[in-house]
DNA sequence: TTTTTCTACGGAAACGTTTTCTAAAATAGC
DNA sequence: GCTATTTTAGAAAACGTTTCCGTAGAAAAA
């Protein structure tokens, strides 16, 4: 099955003059007179001409749209982060080309390559938690490809780069559940390697010490799928939960690890807050409707998404390369609810 | 900044043979030598050499890429739809580009004004709540741009469709109201014009008229953005629950309508299900985590999304229009807990 | 040896635009 | 009325592929 649409051609035949004038009406180039602009504009609107994209594309050497590389679309944090980046793109003429990595290294490497292959101007990326090696991005980035990093930043790469603070809202948390007097209070994080993970470690190490607390390493646990997978979970709170001096709370260093951490707890009957509290990062807007309700630590998705496009959409259009790189570091929000609160 | 890759001419220069040699060595024609073969493959190879797409759309005339047109990625129906779309495209080297209306007419307008002007092949489409006119999309359809609709079907375009049994879902979603002693079910609807609200609203119907349950008109609110903005919601519910005779429980049809009937519930402090019972439409996988958790018709999201997918491309790649058209009906699945659990 | 058939490759057109370079027609200046 | 300038428009090249067509040289057939 064939879709034939109209090109300059067909309008050319049709109104006797060549393809180049019908061309330059239609973009309103001053050699062309008003005459003439009008009679082609009105009949090119008449059979609904629009310019084959992909032509224009091949001349200007460009797409006007720009690529995504995520975890998962299922992610309320990046489903909101992509509500901004398409605001902004679209205001901007760019469309925008959304792929997700489902944490795969593999996934995202073909990912890459496809939006690199010159189908996209540029790429906003936040890696896979299985990304350890870096090298296909540097290489398209010393190429000069434009690149955005978010989230999950990249240190060996010299680019535009969007975050949270996620010290502050791991330090954040953590004075919150030692504040409702809890004492040994544990963390699940993502993939050990990833900037995040690393960022909110310290967050909450800065925490416990400030309050006087002993930082215990049993009590951390890292999860290689971000929490993705329920089993990981399972497995991480299985063992915390069988230590012999067990953990009394949780900071939960992600979205699916908070929620599956709920989920666990569902399961083995363990009633939050009175027998283990809660502060995790959380993006879902149905954290509120749990009983208890969640604490949780909020990013500014929608805003980030915003940013992040904008900064890939000054580059891309930029003549040189910038002399210096923006760093934006946006505050996350801490909530507290139900699942911090400590009971007597 | 601008970013050059290799191209077919790079190579030519290089090894000394002709462009057409080039390609035709890299596609492995039967008319070039081995020994050429081997030579420019292991040249490209080493160069990472990855043919321009833009340049082979056009000449191919076709971008091995579909749209997606949905309401909204944040939503959790169609973000588990999406994942099944992108497996089975993937699987056939095809890329998906999503776009979302946000139940706009206007965009989703937009959109596939984007997507049809030739960046994509074929198109996958849930018409936005907004959407009562279709023209926009007969007219492409007319002209041969492949379309199949999912989940908010058309009826007057002949195409591939990809829906659930939303009769069914709801007359079993009902009848449990009904088995649980529950007299007076009101219905929360999306926009009554949608193909879903109607087969919803029949099956809602068929299941009190089984039970021998008078129908009640005053008890059916429709919400014009299918519950998207909580207002709308809060609205229908202010004006349910001051009517002379209350409902005593409720039929959510749609994703967000139960989400949000659960954040009015919470809001007002009415108890689930002890003043409101409640059945409704949701894939959200945290359902089951709510106190009540609660009872859910869910949709083979993912499922839909590889069928759609799969006679989209089945579409796109037939040399004629097939005589007949698949109408696929997936059946929906009823998860009974606690909220619709009439309490003495 | 001469003619025919393969083999292996090069040249050029085509896909639908935009834009540079030319040039004809219209207008202005004298 | 003739030249100089301006206005308007067409021809052609370019973007990076693929593929149709043509052909030199080698191998096979006569």
């Amino acid at each position: 099955m064939k879709y034939e649409a109209a090109k300059l051609k067909d309008i050319s035949k049709v109104l006797g003059l060549s393809v180049s004038t019908i061309s330059r009406a239609l973009n309103d180039s001053y050699e062309i007179s008003e005459k003439t602009k009008k009679l082609v504009r009105e009949y090119a609107e008449k059979i609904n001409y629009r310019p084959n994209p992909v032509a224009v594309s091949l001349r200007e050497k460009r797409s006007r749209s720009i690529g995504v590389i995520i975890a998962e679309i299922a992610n309320s944090f990046f489903s909101q982060m992509i509500n901004g980046v398409e605001s902004v793109a679209h205001a901007k003429g760019y469309n925008v080309i959304i792929t997700q990595s489902l944490e795969s290294y593999e996934r995202e490497l073909s990912n890459l390559e496809f939006l690199a292959s010159r189908s996209v101007d540029g790429c906003l990326i936040s890696v896979s938690t299985e990304t350890k090696n870096f090298d296909h991005i540097t290489r398209l980035h010393k190429r000069g490809f434009p690149f955005v990093c978010f989230d999950r930043i990249i240190d060996d790469i010299k680019t535009h780069k969007v975050s949270i603070d996620n010290f502050k809202g791991a330090y954040d948390a953590t004075k919150e559940l030692v504040k409702s007097g809890f004492k040994r209070i544990a963390m699940l994080g993502n993939a050990e390697h990833l900037s995040i993970t690393q960022e909110r470690l310290s967050g909450y190490k800065a925490a416990l010490a400030d309050a006087g607390l002993v930082f215990d390493e049993s009590l951390i646990r890292y999860c290689l799928h971000g929490g993705m997978i329920y089993g990981e979970v399972e497995q991480a709170m299985n063992e915390l939960m069988s230590l012999r001096k067990k953990p009394d709370t949780f900071f939960a260093a992600s979205d699916k690890l908070t929620t599956n951490f709920v989920r666990y707890c569902k399961a083995k009957k363990i009633s939050i807050p009175n027998k283990l509290g809660l502060v995790g990062f959380s993006n879902l807007d149905l954290t509120d409707l749990l009983t208890p309700a969640l604490s949780v630590i909020r990013q500014p998705a929608f805003e980030m998404g915003e940013a992040a496009a904008e900064l890939l959409i000054k580059l891309i259009e930029a003549k040189r390369p910038p002399a210096d790189f923006e760093n934006m570091v946006l505050p996350p929000e801490l909530l507290i609810r139900g699942s911090s609160e400590r009971k007597k």
